[in-house]
DNA sequence: GTCTATACGGTGATAGAC
DNA sequence: GTCTATCACCGTATAGAC
C-alpha cells in the first residue's frame, strides 16, 4: 500500500487527466487508506481493547456504516491495518538495504540507521506493534504476518554478518545480538526513561557494533559523524 | 503479593492452629490470588481486548459476581493483575542480585541468568507484558508501574557496570546495551523462530557480555559450564 | 459510496437469596 | 462470601434511504 501523500498525488493527477473510472478506483483506494490510517491512530491512542468502529469512524471522518461497506467487518479492518503497518516497516529497511553500498559494513549501518528513522521508530508506531503482539497468542494470524517479516529481516542480517572476516562473535551470535539490540532499544521508547532519543539509541547501537566488529571502527565513526551533522 | 503456593502453605498452617478469623483473611487472600492468576491466564490466552469478566470467572472457577465482590470493578482487577505480574518479575531479579557474590561480574551474571529463568521468561509471561504495554498509551498507569520497576532495574545494572575496570564501552552504554539485549531476546520468544530456547538466548547473552568485558571471559565461561551441566 | 436508524448480542455491574 | 438473575449500556453489523 502506498503512503497517503502519494495516493493524494495520484488522485490529483488522474483528475486532471479526466479518467473517471480509474479516478473512482483510486479515490476508493484513498478512502480505504484513510480508514486504515485512522485505525492505526486509534490503536495507538486507545489500545486494541478500546479501538471501536465508532472511534475509528470519528477519527477518519466517515460513518460507521462506511467502514463496514469497505472492509466487511472489523476483523478485516484490523488485519489490513496490521498489513499496512508491516508493509511500511519492511519497505523502510529494504529500501535502505538496497540503496546501500555493497559492502557488509555499509549494508549493516544502513539497515541499523533505517531501524531508527522517525517514520518507523516513534512511540506511536511501536505502540501499535506491541498492541498486536499482545494479542498474537489468541490471533495467530498476527504472529504469522510479523513472523514472516521478521524472518526476512533476520535472514538479511545474518547474510551480512557472515561476510565479515573476523569478530569475536560467530555470525549467528552477532546477527542475533544486533537484532535483539534494535528490538530492545525500540522498547525503551515505550517503557524507558522519557528523555530517551533516537540519537542516543543509534549511538549506543553503533558503539556495540564497533565492539563486535572492531576492524570497522573507522567506517562506523564516519557514518556517525555524518549523521550528527 | 505472595505466590499461590506460599499462600496455600500459610493457609494450611493457620488452619492447624485453629485461628478462624486470621484463617478467613488468609483464605480470602488466596481466593483473590486465584482470581488474579486467572486474569493473567486470560490476558495471555485471549489478549486484553477479549479478556472479559465471564472469561476470568470461568477460568477461576468462580462466579462473575464474586469477582466484582472482591475487586469492585474490572479495572481494579486488571490493575491488581499487573501489579502481581510486576512483583513476580521484580522479586525474581532482586533475589538473584542479592544472593549473588559481591563482585560486579557475579552480580551481572546473576541478574542475567535470572532474566532467563522459566518463571519469568516464557511465552505466557511475556505476552502479558506486551498486552499491557500495548495499552500503556491510553492507560498511563500501566506505564507508571512498568516504568518504576524498569528504572530500578536499569539503576542496579548501571551501578554494576560502573564497577568494571576497563571495557571498550562506557558504563552507560554497556548497561543500556545489556538491558536492551535482554528485552530484545525476550521478544524473540514471541515473534522469533519457533525453536528459540532460553539456553540459546542465555548463551548469546553471555557471548555478548564477554565481548563487552573480555577480562571476565573465564568467569563467564565457568558460569555457562555450570549452567549447562 | 455514504449516510442514518436499528437490531442483536455480549459486557460490566447490581440486587438479593442463600 | 458466593451464587443466580437481571439490568443498562455499548459494540458490531444490517437495512434501506439518498
Amino acid at each position: 500500500m502506498k503512503p497517503i501523500s502519494e495516493v493524494i498525488a495520484i488522485t490529483a493527477q488522474v483528475t486532471e487527466k479526466n479518467l473517471p473510472s480509474r479516478n473512482r478506483n483510486v479515490q476508493s483506494e484513498y478512502r480505504k487508506q484513510q480508514m486504515v490510517h485512522a485505525t492505526l491512530d486509534c490503536i495507538d491512542r486507545y489500545g486494541l481493547s478500546q479501538t471501536t468502529l465508532a472511534n475509528i469512524a470519528k477519527t477518519a471522518g466517515v460513518s460507521q456504516g462506511n467502514l463496514i461497506f469497505h472492509f466487511q467487518n472489523k476483523e478485516n479492518l484490523l488485519n489490513q491495518a496490521l498489513l499496512a503497518h508491516n508493509k511500511e516497516y519492511t519497505t523502510n529497511w529494504q529500501t535502505a538495504f538496497e540503496s546501500a553500498q555493497k559492502t557488509p559494513i555499509a549494508q549493516l549501518c544502513a539497515i541499523i540507521q533505517a531501524a531508527f528513522k522517525p517514520i518507523v521508530c516513534n512511540r506511536k508506531k511501536i505502540s501499535v506493534w506491541y498492541a498486536f503482539w499482545g494479542e498474537s497468542r489468541s490471533i495467530p494470524w498476527y504472529l504469522e504476518v510479523c513472523g514472516r517479516q521478521n524472518k526476512e529481516f533476520s535472514g538479511t542480517l545474518l547474510t551480512i554478518c557472515q561476510q565479515f572476516d573476523d569478530s569475536a562473535l560467530s555470525p549467528e551470535s552477532a546477527a542475533t545480538s544486533i537484532e535483539a539490540m534494535i528490538d530492545g532499544l525500540w522498547q525503551s521508547f515505550i517503557i524507558g526513561p522519557r528523555g530517551f532519543t533516537r540519537q542516543q539509541a543509534l549511538a549506543t547501537m553503533f558503539e556495540l557494533v564497533k565492539v563486535i566488529y572492531p576492524n570497522e571502527t573507522r567506517y562506523i565513526d564516519s557514518v556517525l559523524t555524518e549523521y550528527l551533522i
